[in-house]
DNA sequence: CCATTTTACGGGAACATTCCCAATGTAACT
DNA sequence: AGTTACATTGGGAATGTTCCCGTAAAATGG
């Protein structure tokens, strides 16, 4: 089969008229008689005309496409937050062009390769928990590409970021725990490369002594978010001499994880382990018993991410570059605390 | 700040080279000697080159993108086909734009024309369960542009499509179920617009039929998928004179809500009232008591779905326009039952 | 040393569209 | 009637790249 693009010159030597005069007609400039605008109108849509966005953006420099790098795409959080980002994109006439690293740094700056060539007008990144290394992302800036980021974000570069107060999301969550009467709070932190884990990690730590319990390092579990490692740390800190009476996990797929092992032992929840998670996925309500947990607005931070993205392309207002929005956690106690 | 991308023009000017010696050098052409060779990756890298796929695609016809459209992004099922998808696509030197309706048709067609404007090479699409006019779609078709349908097919069409078999999967999810001796099994059925919905409600039927257990209408109910109509159903059913003893669902989110609404007025499950769902989301080991479900395998959806599409863009096999790829699924029996 | 082949590079068209500038035609006004 | 104004339309450049074709210089052969 011959595929052959219906393109306005076509249109244009049917109707005896320059191709002018047909783009004219397509882009709903003024100054054209009622009836070519008609019999153009009318044969564009009988030949399936399709305006080529290639060409268009090609010659405006311009995509109207921004893309968007997540790490992951299981879990129920960065699927939400692309729904509000690419809700306002849409909005404001933005297509969106998707990609994951898989938490791999090789892959991420495979992304932002392809999403240069690709020509987006700009972008929204969370880093993969490997990414230690900027230059991939620096490219942007130096090209003048407005980029935005959101979750993982790079602290060493000023451009703006979204996040959520990750600091006193996880004071209130252990602060609840030892409300709840807990001594010996464990925290299965994430890989101090990401500022969400040091940041959650500080929480932890001055929740712990603001009410004068001493930190204990040993209850302190640093991994890499590779969910099967959950199952190690968790025997671990149960085979203490002095185990702990509640987990704070880093998020909610590592604190479902650990709650699963922790009810296989036999051990009840909350009674003799409490655990709380971060981020409200959207299982934690339903598993048993449903996980406490510090919830994030993530369709806003989609679509917060995105609003400034698309502002910084429409006008390009240097002073916004350190911008930071730090959005509120809610502490969602539940059955598992 | 002016934004002056980088070409091979201005590459060219720098090494009094031509354009075309500069091009040579950066597609790997090998009439070009090894100084200039070495000279142009030099400056090229130094320059931040990235070569604009918008005018390659343009020259080419072929964007090396292809497209794909699922009704949702809320559950885990099309997160994780996409992921199977992205993989094929990534591999053979594809791009992906992914779009989600929102189940609703009208975000659909909009969908369509993105991905037709954006000179997309294929597509691969899950309908809407509003979807009753196939226009938008067969636009491809008139266009020669491969199209593949997964889970939500269009039956009309005569192009590749991939599917599970619906139909034993439900059998066998009800057959499981009349041996757990349940003799009173409501089915909350998808829309009827929904192959899928029509198959698995054969299933159902067939497989009371075989076991000589009279059908009874009551007991099926069809519904939209709003997942907070559940309630109403459940509710519903449970107060009828002779109430079920189990209820097959649709999809494991229709299961899931049904079981909470269940447990909340007292009722145990398997014992008073047993549940089975449809698709093995990945909530459903979770919940408490995890559900008995039919699992799909999701990635190999992408996948094949994937490799289909681009096996059409690079050879156009006519004859393969009417494959119907089945995969096969897989009877998860949890303590739901 | 001349003829022929090879090697390396330049010129220009093509892709689909927009937009500026010019050109044509018509109506209105003096 | 002649001039001006305005309404429509056409022509051509430009966007960044590839690829075909042509051509000069260098290398090879006798």
């Amino acid at each position: 089969m011959k595929r052959h693009q219906v393109t306005i010159v076509d249109i244009a030597q049917q109707l005896n008229l320059s191709k002018s005069t047909v783009s004219r007609v397509l882009t709903g400039h003024p100054s054209v008689s009622e009836k070519t605008r008609k019999a153009v109108m009318e044969l564009a849509e009988k030949m399936d005309y399709q305006r080529n966005m290639l060409s268009i953006s090609l010659l405006n420099k311009k995509s109207n496409t921004i893309g968007i790098i997540v790490p992951e795409f299981m879990s129920s959080y960065f699927p939400q937050v692309i729904i509000g980002a690419q809700e306002i994109a849409a909005q404001e006439g933005y297509n969106t062009i998707i990609c994951h690293s898989n938490e791999h740094y090789e892959t991420e700056v495979a992304n932002t390769k392809l999403m240069l060539a690709n020509q987006v007008d700009g972008v929204l990144v969370s880093l993969t928990k490997e990414t230690r290394n900027f230059d991939h992302l620096k490219v942007f800036e130096r090209k003048g590409i407005p980029i935005v980021f959101f979750n993982r974000v790079c602290e060493d570069m000023s451009v703006p970021k979204v996040v959520v107060d990750d600091y006193e999301g996880a004071f209130r969550a252990v602060e609840h725990l030892i409300k709840r009467n807990k001594k010996r709070i464990a925290h299965l932190a994430g890989p101090d490369s990401l500022p969400i884990s040091v940041k959650r990690l500080r929480g932890y730590r001055d929740a712990l002594k603001k009410y004068e319990i001493p930190v204990d390092e040993e209850l302190i579990i640093p991994y890499d978010l590779t969910l099967t490692k959950v199952k190690i740390y968790v025997n671990h800190l149960l085979q203490l001499d002095n185990p702990p009476d509640a987990i704070f996990a880093i998020n909610d797929p590592t604190a479902i994880e650990a709650l699963r092992i922790i009810r296989k032992k036999g051990l009840r929840v909350p009674e003799d382990i409490a655990v709380v998670g971060f981020s409200n996925d959207y299982v934690s309500e339903l598993i048993d018993p449903p996980l406490t947990t510090v919830s994030q607005p993530v369709k806003e931070i989609g679509s917060t991410a995105a609003r400034l993205l698309i502002d910084q392309i429409n006008r390009d207002i240097s002073e916004w570059k350190s911008i930071i929005r730090v959005l509120k956690t809610e502490l969602i106690i539940r059955k598992s605390s």
